[in-house]
RNA sequence: UCCCGAAUAGCUCAGCUGGUUAGAGCAUCUGACUGUUAAUCAGAGGGUCGCUGGUUCGAGCCCAGCUUCGGGAGCCA
């Protein structure tokens, strides 16, 4: 197969003058004579002229939209305004045609909905193009920014036995013909006939595994999917996501947020620097979205302005005890407008309080910590209680206007005696957890680390309301299409 | 899972207080035009009004249940 150009590199270049082959899919064909071909590598089609009145008619009858061609003509600076160069079809092959009829997509502005229900196809479109587009180099940013700093890619297992993590709702995996499921004399799932020889579901966090590789490398970071069969209906959460989880030896919680903060800049600013056309376009996007919006609820700022103020400004970090305080002397709690009021210490933040101290009082993004220990997992560092006698914990979550929490993580507890009382007074296994309690039996040391939502990440820079509009083909309850 | 809202042509939506043959724009098809930018102009085709049941002389419209979708909440990343 002859090689092509990409339409990205024949755009950048603007060279003229030379022949070339191009292939794409058919955007729009014009006035039966400019055809808006795209191939995927740029959010811009690559305008191709055809001479129509020495063409076959039957050829340009199958120039639908959807129609993946094959062009090759000479290279030209264009007569028309939209664009500086063009192709001069000498040649159009058809590869695959596309009937109009039932092609889905059309020249025009479909709903997010919509797509959702095509989401095979919407990747021909100029936003999910964008998205993905933006995606990659995200993906590609962390990597790149832990490897920099020598971080070793710590791939931990997909299926795992242990039930302790706390994180949430677990799917099941086993090999169990589900419409006879061995059984025990006692009439229980007799899981020592399964596969694994043992209860296993899918993770939910590579975490526990990730502190096992730092304790001997040093850092690690995991980048993979991860799962979660919570019953959870919103914009922010799907069943399977992608999870960034690095782990550091010989980190307190302060380096933990400076690393945290540092990774987020960096992929940002890659994103802005390798995708500035995308954004440009998801940004114009977002701008039309919020002129639907009242007033009120409208952005101040553009998604560009939004990416460059997260990374030109210090992100705001303050201790739980203090987002109280502020919350509690807030005019929002005064006029009892939250729906739950802040009274007293101790209890979690709801994501109206969240949102005030991100998007009302701060304004930017917000690295919270030491929250109360009652409300935390059990592998986290605790503090010396306070004056009151409060107890907290070296947590961190770094909440982010629109999305909420981006990050959650904190400083784990190093000390042996402190994590197996909090396993105790938490009712968690400790047998079932022993190789990870081996960490602090051998050479423990203080360590930290975090789970980002790449995901969550990914809505933040394309300002995409929807978490199931920034993965190719989303899971969530009642739905695994495609 | 809970609260609120929605479901009408391929898409986006209108459809009054329940009343004859359910409309528009875009898309599609046919024709015209031919340097267009979601081309334009003229014409045509296109409907199980989400599903099931109920109320009524009569239901797209009212009621109940279900399904799906959207927004918010919870769970969290």
């Amino acid at each position: 197969m002859s090689q092509r150009t990409k339409i990205k590199a024949l755009l950048q270049s603007g060279q003229t003058g030379f022949e070339t082959t191009v292939k794409g899919w058919v955007r729009t064909f014009r006035n039966n004579q400019f055809i808006a071909l795209n191939d995927g590598s740029t959010n811009n089609n690559l305008q191709i002229v055809v001479d129509f009145e020495n063409t076959d008619p039957a050829l340009l009858k199958r120039l639908t939209t959807g129609a993946a061609i094959s062009v090759t003509g000479q290279v030209v600076a264009s007569l028309g305004k939209g664009q500086k160069v063009e192709v001069k079809a000498a040649s159009i092959e058809i590869l695959g045609d596309s009937d109009p009829e039932k092609f889905p997509l059309q020249p025009k502005k479909h709903s997010l909905e919509f797509l959702r229900e095509i989401a095979h196809l919407r990747f021909r479109t100029n936003t999910f193009g964008a998205v993905f587009r933006v995606r990659n180099t995200l993906a590609f940013a962390v990597h790149q920014f832990f490897q920099e700093r020598g971080f070793v890619y710590l791939n931990t297992p997909i299926i795992t036995a242990s039930d302790a993590e706390g994180a949430g709702e677990t799917f099941h995996v086993t090999n169990f013909d589900l419409n006879n499921i061995p059984k025990t004399a006692e009439g229980e799932v007799d899981y020592k006939e399964d596969f694994f020889g043992k209860a296993t579901n899918l993770t939910v966090s590579g975490q526990l595994e990730g502190e096992l590789g730092a304790m001997a490398l040093s850092d690690i970071y995991t980048f993979g999917p991860t799962f979660r069969a919570e019953n959870s209906n919103t914009t922010r959460h799907l069943a399977e996501f992608w999870m960034i989880e690095p782990e550091m030896a010989f980190y307190d919680l302060e380096d933990n947020a400076n690393l945290a903060e540092e990774l987020l800049k960096y992929v940002i600013k890659e994103a802005l620097e390798k995708n500035a056309e995308d954004l440009e376009f998801l940004a114009q996007r977002l701008a039309e979205e919020e002129k639907q919006k009242p007033q009120q609820e409208r952005s101040e700022m553009t998604l560009l302005e939004k990416l460059k103020f997260c990374l030109d400004n210090d992100f705001e970090r303050l201790t739980y005890t203090e987002a109280i305080d502020i919350l509690k002397n807030s005019s929002q709690n005064k006029k009892k407008k939250f729906n739950y009021l802040i009274e007293s210490w101790g209890a979690d933040l709801q994501s109206e309080h969240e949102r005030y101290l991100v998007e009302k009082h701060f304004k930017k993004p917000v690295i919270l910590t030491d929250y109360p220990a009652e409300i935390k997992a059990f592998y986290m560092r605790q503090n010396e209680p306070d004056a009151e006698g409060r107890k907290t914990v070296r947590a961190m979550d770094i909440l982010f206007p629109g999305i909420g929490e981006m990050v959650g993580g904190s400083q784990r507890e190093e000390r042996l005696d402190k994590l197996e009382q909090r396993m105790d007074e938490m009712g968690i296994p400790k047998e079932e957890l022993d190789w990870y309690l081996d960490t602090r039996r051998f050479g423990t040391c203080p360590h930290a680390g975090f789970g980002l939502g790449f995901e969550r990440l990914v809505q933040f820079v394309t300002g995409m309301g929807n978490i199931r509009d920034v993965i190719p083909f989303p899971r969530f309850p009642k739905n695994a299409e495609f």
